[in-house]
DNA sequence: TAAAACATGTAAGTAGTTACATGATTCC
DNA sequence: GGAATCATGTAACTACTTACATGTTTTA
């Protein structure tokens, strides 16, 4: 996966500026990637070197100038390509589970305190998503349905198996 | 996370050479954590420079030498520092989540394909870790244990609604 | 009046990968 | 005879983050 074909993506549907591509990574897509505006800027200028994208400069009132950027047949042509590719294997980098594993070298209070704090986020994260389906239900394509209801199952056996091993060391 | 953090968590039980570190995060890390023997290799060098650990060369009968480290105090003294200090946030990155998103954009033939791709891998990853679960059990510590359990139930979410799609659609 | 939102960008640094280089031994 | 395992290491490269720099407007 490379930024390039997500911002792509996104394009694809309707133009956007660096700063709306940022807020849209953030609502729509934090449990399965991020990106920085010290890489999204820099990306955007290469991919319009590259001709993948055009830019436009719009001009706001009380807002700074935007540079809004739109879809090239070349952009649109080398997103398919990488909707086409297999996509890479899955390498999840956990930090969470690294302090599990090695949790006997811990005290036992900060064992736990790491399960609750862990369980907050998740939570957290389970009813983020599952607002974002009800809220945008009309809009969304069954296939972005699916993203959310992967991300709301895998929340759901994450939490219940950390609420049983609390429950069962009060 | 560090990967100096995670190499003094291994040396924490014993001393390891560079390969089998490596081997380790295979064997025993692959579903949250892994590292090419490119940051391996360097990162051990600099972390005798810095006196975390000891190197002593092993000569051994038909193979090659082996370096093998140790921990120092100083080693000991930065990883339960790091054991105590808060998880970094957990962040996936998934082109799978990537793919699927787009994928109203994409053939449906290419999308049942990266589906089913992806539940093979699960089911594998599913095999794998209750396999060592049940293999290793007697020298595994519960909090081991419980980050295995918790990869399984994960798996287990995701291969049930995967499945109900794959029958849905058929 | 301070913070947050809007908006873009650069520089320095961190962390990691892949590919290459070397070479013996053992297994199929 | 060729692949896999054992074993270490470097060089070139990729991708990304954080912090800095700048400046206006709106909201609390």
């Amino acid at each position: 996966m490379n930024i390039q074909d997500v911002i792509l993506g996104l394009l694809s549907k309707q133009p956007y500026s660096g700063y709306e591509i940022k807020r849209h990574f953030e609502e729509y897509f934090s449990f399965f990637f991020d990106a920085s505006f010290g890489t999204i800027y820099p990306t955007l200028s290469k991919m319009e070197g590259l001709k993948l994208i055009t830019k436009e400069s719009i001009k706001q009132e009380g807002k700074p100038d935007k540079n809004v950027y739109t879809i090239t047949s070349a952009g649109s042509e080398k997103f398919r390509f990488y909707l086409h590719s297999p996509a890479d294997k899955e390498v999840l980098r956990s930090d969470f589970f690294m302090h599990l594993y090695f949790g006997d070298m811990a005290d036992e209070g900060a064992m736990e305190a790491l399960l609750r704090r862990t369980l907050e986020e998740k939570q957290h994260m389970y009813e983020d998503l599952n607002q974002k389906l009800e809220q945008l239900d009309p809009t969304m394509t069954p296939y972005q349905k699916l993203c959310m209801e992967l991300g709301i199952v895998q929340c759901e056996a994450f939490i219940q198996k950390i609420q049983s091993v609390l429950k069962s060391t009060d």
